[in-house]
DNA sequence: CGGACACTTGAATTACGTCAAACAATGTGG
DNA sequence: CCACATTGTTTGACGTAATTCAAGTGTCCG
């Protein structure tokens, strides 16, 4: 396994040599991150660009009655807004879920990279723009979708962002995240979760047990989620 | 009444006279469009960057069921996203409210003229943080907040937003949208938001009746809606 | 005046939340 | 290797917020 980073912005549009080594040169000094850390919190003031090499992490906001919303999963090769340093504070938080590896890249280091390199620029907006997406497609999911459609859209999303990294195998997935996580991802109680993940089974579309996603029948679980099959398609691959 | 794009842009960072210039010139060739005309709609290529000068207009998505779901509210000054144009296709559909002004960018010219100019690029930059900032605030409404809260919480951040580009009176706010058009950005059916607004009312919070929104009792609607007091003043007028 | 459209209200239904308890998996220290 | 705490999952009984269906009442406008 390369540099996550560098092939996710590859998907995006081709990079030249030059362009590869400057990446990989901006993300060399990686650190390696315990599971359930904060790596910047709502109120503090933003600092460089973070990129998960490895492992998952979250955004997410605590309100004020204490619960949690989580806004978005972060897979390796992903990170944090672009710019982010232009803010004078966070609006949300970012916590790592399983033990990671975070490259920090300084601001000034990442508009002189971009600056330079043209093609990592349009790399990083189309990443951007595909990050908005999601948010886009939660906002629906969360309005206009039922509690198992919700399940089920997010799982497609998830498994085709996965695939699209090369973190899959056949039709299974090693998901790290807990029921309590995924309520509070998807606007749900932990018990009503896990009541839709069991009709889910039951429905033979797909399981998800353990940590273990597998997509039983795909054709049945893009149905229930009402699934746009060309909306990751598109802008996970889009036209050159 | 001068070029609100302008106004707005001049609040998150200082312009200089040619680049007022520049954008004024950018934004010269606005045309009036109706009411409920798609200025672009989901599966279209992108083309140049949207600018609504006056009027409201909205992003949104409808679902394979029919349904619709309003993902955001353009008002004077807003513009659809700065890269939409590295896209092959949209992902969702923007349409007029009400009859609005409206200019287009070209691509190029853009690029052109945040080269030129790094604080118009700056001060676009913070406009798209913002509006991300808007989306994560909808899906934590959404997620967690219910339905009384979250009509509490839009109320909060309309009012905001529209007292920030100066057409608020008092506590006083011209909001020409449809109870169904806000049931369909809140998630819920336009019945159950009738309700609502007149538990509200009951409240002695706010009142929204034929297009008006009068804010009564601020302290009552924030506290109501759970709103971050921070939360639109840190975004809409942040550190330099 | 009549037709279209947005708003309002009531009654019945349902999806989801709440509360509570049991069970499984994992880890820690004795 | 066992007691035991900890954290995540599963299930049941019950309550409630919000939807659905249906029938109004404005209000605007040709």
């Amino acid at each position: 396994m390369g540099n996550r980073f560098v092939e996710k912005l590859q998907g995006y549009d081709n990079l030249g040599d030059d362009e590869i080594a400057a990446l990989v040169a901006a993300t060399e000094g990686a650190r390696n991150v315990d599971a359930r850390k904060d790596l910047i919190r709502e109120g503090d003031r933003p600092g460089p660009v973070f990129v998960i090499l490895a492992g998952w992490a979250c955004r997410y906001k605590i309100l004020p009655n204490g619960t949690r919303q989580i806004l978005a999963y972060l897979m390796p090769g992903d990170c944090c807004d672009l710019h982010i340093g232009l803010l004078g504070e966070m609006d949300h938080s970012i916590q790592t879920i399983t033990a990671a590896v975070v490259a920090t890249i300084d601001r000034r280091e990442m508009d002189a990279m971009m600056d330079r390199h043209p093609r990592i620029a349009k790399a990083m907006y189309i990443a951007q723009l595909v990050d908005e997406g999601t948010m886009r497609a939660w906002i629906t999911s969360m309005g206009r979708r039922c509690s198992i459609e919700r399940v089920a859209h997010l799982m497609c999303e998830l498994y085709l962002r996965a695939r699209n990294i090369g973190i899959t195998a056949n039709a299974h997935l090693e998901l790290p995240l807990s029921q309590l996580l995924l309520a509070d991802s998807l606007g749900m109680t932990p018990v009503h979760l896990n009541r839709v993940l069991k009709e889910l089974r039951k429905t033979g579309a797909m399981t998800l047990q353990r940590g273990s996603l597998t997509i039983i029948d795909p054709i049945a679980l893009v149905q229930i989620a009402g699934f746009d099959e060309n909306y990751l398609h598109r802008r996970l691959r889009p036209a050159a």
